[in-house]
DNA sequence: GTTATAATGTACCGATCGGTATGTTATTAA
DNA sequence: TTAATAACATACCGATCGGTACATTATAAC
């Protein structure tokens, strides 16, 4: 009974995500959006609302393609330790790698919009509780095992494993040696013995 | 031979410096500076430059100020642990305290202009390396007072502890449980043994 | 084919952005 | 007292901001 759309949903969205995850939100204009998702004006704000609506709707997208990712990179690993030490490199290795230091979407948001907006205060927090979960869950797998001591406190170092996750992915941006970098994963790390 | 300046540069620059800490350099307009600083758009140009070079004078500001700020606080314990534990406490409880959830200006600015402004990815990488050296230095004389085990690598642990004491600032933006906070906090302590 | 409807492209809205030209006021050296 | 000069306040600049009105186009139900 109508027009179709001409462009896909979850295309114009991974394009408004990637865009507002390289430049943050204040510093997205409407017609950055419009040129690199390929759409007009009208068609965003008739399909996503306005744009702190998009950006809430690319944030959730990221946090949810993210935790799976990382759920699966941690269950790859036999062992627990490695698994950790691979996945912490290859953070590092990420924004040596490339030339745009995008760090991650969701530590992005919680600097620049959790302060300010209740709403993204809630998001980001509850996304790195569900990793500080994931962690914990991968920790406890490794105590089951043998390969950890059953004397660590799973949830405590989980948590402290996030906070230390995003103080390196936010010192990256600055980008320090890579010694500085490997240090701080090393002895991090030696908090699961 | 002309007329004397009627306000207090070091004043003025301090007022700018809370209100881009606040909000970030992006959301902070000329406008806000204007009223906050308590003067005129020509006097900000003809003092500071433009927007930029302000912002950057209130970060050189903030940075001075706060490195000896930590080194003081660091020195003044006798015990190199309960420093540490004091100072990553006082962090945390700063951010649930006040209203709003300032963070570190410095962090804020790493993840706000770093990635796409070399000045900035360079002021804040040198800020952070100094800090560590604080950190290290801090965990020497532990070393030598026989607090701490003399095989522990103060150089590397230093770092551990600045990635850490970021990720603390971050997360506490979203404000996570007070128990995430002192979980992760003591557990990030154990590296100092 | 006709009609209803939604997606599209264009062109525009007032507001605000960072930055500046200009005229006025105050101060000091002569 | 006068002339030179720098800080001051005002008012403005073009550009861009987020958001929308409106006319056109394409599709699906009938």
């Amino acid at each position: 009974m109508a027009r179709t759309r001409e462009f896909d949903e979850e295309k114009v969205l991974d394009a408004a995500m990637q865009l507002f995850w390289e430049k943050g939100y204040e510093a997205t204009s409407l017609s950055d959006l419009t040129s690199r998702m390929g759409i007009q004006r009208p068609s965003i704000y008739s399909t996503f609302g306005d744009k702190k609506e998009l950006f809430e709707a690319a944030l959730r997208r990221y946090t949810m393609s993210r935790a799976s990712e990382i759920r699966t990179k941690l269950q790859n690993q036999p062992s627990v330790k490695e698994a950790f030490r691979h996945f912490f490199k290859e953070v590092a290795d990420e924004e040596y790698t490339e030339g745009l230091s995008r760090g991650c979407f969701c530590i992005n948001t919680m600097v620049e919009l959790a302060p300010h907006d209740e709403k993204f205060e809630i998001l980001t927090r509850e996304h790195q509780m569900y990793l500080s979960v994931i962690f914990q869950e991968t920790i406890e797998r490794g105590i089951q095992s043998g390969e950890l001591d059953s004397s660590i406190d799973a949830k405590a170092t989980a948590q402290a494993l996030i906070v230390s996750l995003i103080g390196l992915t936010v010192i990256l941006k600055s980008r320090p040696n890579r010694s500085f970098v490997d240090n701080s994963i090393e002895v991090t790390l030696t908090l699961l013995r």
